[in-house]
DNA sequence: AATGAATGAGTCTTCATTCAT
DNA sequence: AATGAATGAAGACTCATTCAT
């Protein structure tokens, strides 16, 4: 299944066409879900004729794709900026501003992120909704790794996993299914979380 | 959209005929992905006529759904029975009774378990994939409200959801993306998550 | 296509259980259209297995003929009747008892004869709700030439289809469909449709 | 139930497609009955994909109620033209035309007009092969009111009734039904049906 | 570069009918 | 005589994709 976009667009009227589908695909997603999600539909939704969605997109996977991979590499750029801003940091320091970034991260657009999670099928390149937690994982270690006297665990790598893992789903959770966590008691659900990895870190 | 069963077989026949069309979806939703499990093919697989399958279920949906349920049962029992069994436990020993038991409960048949989360889409009934989350929630609020004095935590409503995610979450992603982990270091890995979630329920 | 009954009920137990076949059917065809009436659901509203209901009527179509056939005989017994009890009569006393009871005829069963009338394909064995006209015309016809003294007509032929279209035609759309003419004028609109018939018989 | 077009073709091209598709629907309801006119046996008959089908009716009934629309309208104008005509002019002049251009209305095509009559359910869209009847109503009340002095009847809804089912009635059946009549004794019975109207309006 | 008409494989689903019990 | 489980041909309809213009 080819995933990869036909061609980029160069002048300005296509970017214009790309940019419209893409702002289609998502918002059919979101409010109608992937099944409802046709390619006659979406380039109907864009304004742009069936047969120029696959001048840029050979196929319906391809078109997702591309929006995941946009989606995914908006949180993937704030969780990068992060981490290299708390470089230098203790953990507990470190760790409270990752948990705030990370909820902040999932409330970028929070009704494409449910919808991606819960409905685009994570098969073939479609599954780059999880790469980011490899990325993740790997960004962690490093830090982890250079902070290595300030731990108490037996293992790097389950380490990391788990810090990512409970992260990851921890803010994910909140923000996609119990958003009242977050209205009512954001303040105590980051110190909470924030308490929970570095507790897990620096041992008791 | 109709999910539920048509009607209950009641002749041997008939429920060796329902038996199969279950095997036969869980069969195909792990070999070939949601996508591909057409009510041709489910029946086609169970070796039964189309014709059949519709006597006993209305629609795709409600066969898988008859899958989901079936597997989120199985899964929530061995639950149920844990904290039961640790109820008069205290923190520590039940978190790694309980570990170990949602451990067990993703290994019970991990292939299917990891199809019903990833591809099967969250909709209408299909979301009971996560309805166990809602249950292990009522669960563990009351185990750790009978042990409010072992605490020290800001909010039982917090901690409860935080316990559930976590260990949903760490088990999951260890049983269904890094079998690595649990191969290697299964034991370190129990005795990690322990910690994580005793060194936060117990305070620093 | 065969549209004949298989056999006929001698115990009593099944000649209720035909009799519920019939009562079903009809109740179907007026309360749900002929698409809907499926020989599964008469079976279930009748309380008889699909298996009775093929052991009694060969198609669908068989049994739905049986229903067609009652209703007209049952409409053809009032003409016959009525023609025979006007033999003797003039013709302006002889037509208005008839269309009086067509009109009654056409009262029987109202909603029966008007789903049997529009939605029963005219098709095979099935459109005996046609002959009706043939013996119809047969009956008018031997009343008009022992009456050929009286009237002034060109060809009994003709004659004998004008008055038994006119009557079937106007009769009909006044019970099927213009039910407000009969119950605000019947009076009046018996004497008009025995006028206009009449006057054309005798000529003007 | 949709029964309206789903979008009517622009170009050349696609007016060829849909030109075929009612031509071929029109085609099967004489040939093979409306039971017999699926969507697939009707692409198939037109040389259209099935597909195409569907991108300009959205079912099976908006593919009929289009040839019967059309058909209707075919005859109806010819009726308007007619009553227009004849708007002038007395009773038993206006008559026989009527008479004679609902002959001619009939004979358009009176195989699809039987079929549409006696095969196309009269459900939902589709009863509008009984609309004619209320505009002819319309029509001929018109008529009948600018005429009243030369009438003898009790009350003009009820003669606009008898009138129009009458003649439809009897042109309908002469044409479908007795062909026989028509070719044996055209004259004949146009003069007959007129008489017997002429001989109702006017009094005896 | 854009259009949109056309395609047809494939999906869900119904329903008349058979047959083992 | 009755049951109802099983059958599978057939129907309505969708939708990703192609291609002539």
């Amino acid at each position: 299944m080819r995933t990869k976009p036909r061609k980029s667009p160069t002048q300005q009227r296509s970017q214009l066409t790309v940019a419209a589908l893409l702002k289609a695909t998502a918002h059919i997603l979101v409010k109608e879900g992937y099944e409802s999600a046709s390619t006659n539909r979406i380039a109907e939704a864009a304004g742009v004729s069936i047969g120029s969605l696959y001048q840029y997109y050979p196929s319906k996977e391809a078109l997702v794709a591309a929006v995941v991979d946009r989606h995914m590499e908006e949180m993937m750029q704030l969780l990068r900026a992060a981490v290299d801003r708390v470089r230098g940091e203790p953990v507990e320091v470190a760790t409270r501003e990752i948990v705030r970034v990370m909820i902040d991260a999932h409330r970028v657009d929070p009704r494409l992120h449910r919808a991606l999670v819960e409905q685009v099928p994570r098969v073939g390149r479609l599954e780059n909704v999880r790469a980011i937690d490899r990325e993740a994982y790997t960004l962690i270690r490093a830090y982890l790794e250079a902070h290595r006297d300030e731990l108490r665990v037996a293992d790097l790598d389950v380490a990391s996993f788990v810090c990512v893992a409970t992260v990851e789903a921890l803010t994910h959770a909140a923000v996609v299914n119990r958003p009242d966590v977050l209205t009512d008691k954001s303040g105590v659900f980051t110190e909470e979380v924030t308490r929970l990895v570095v507790g897990y870190l620096r041992g008791l």
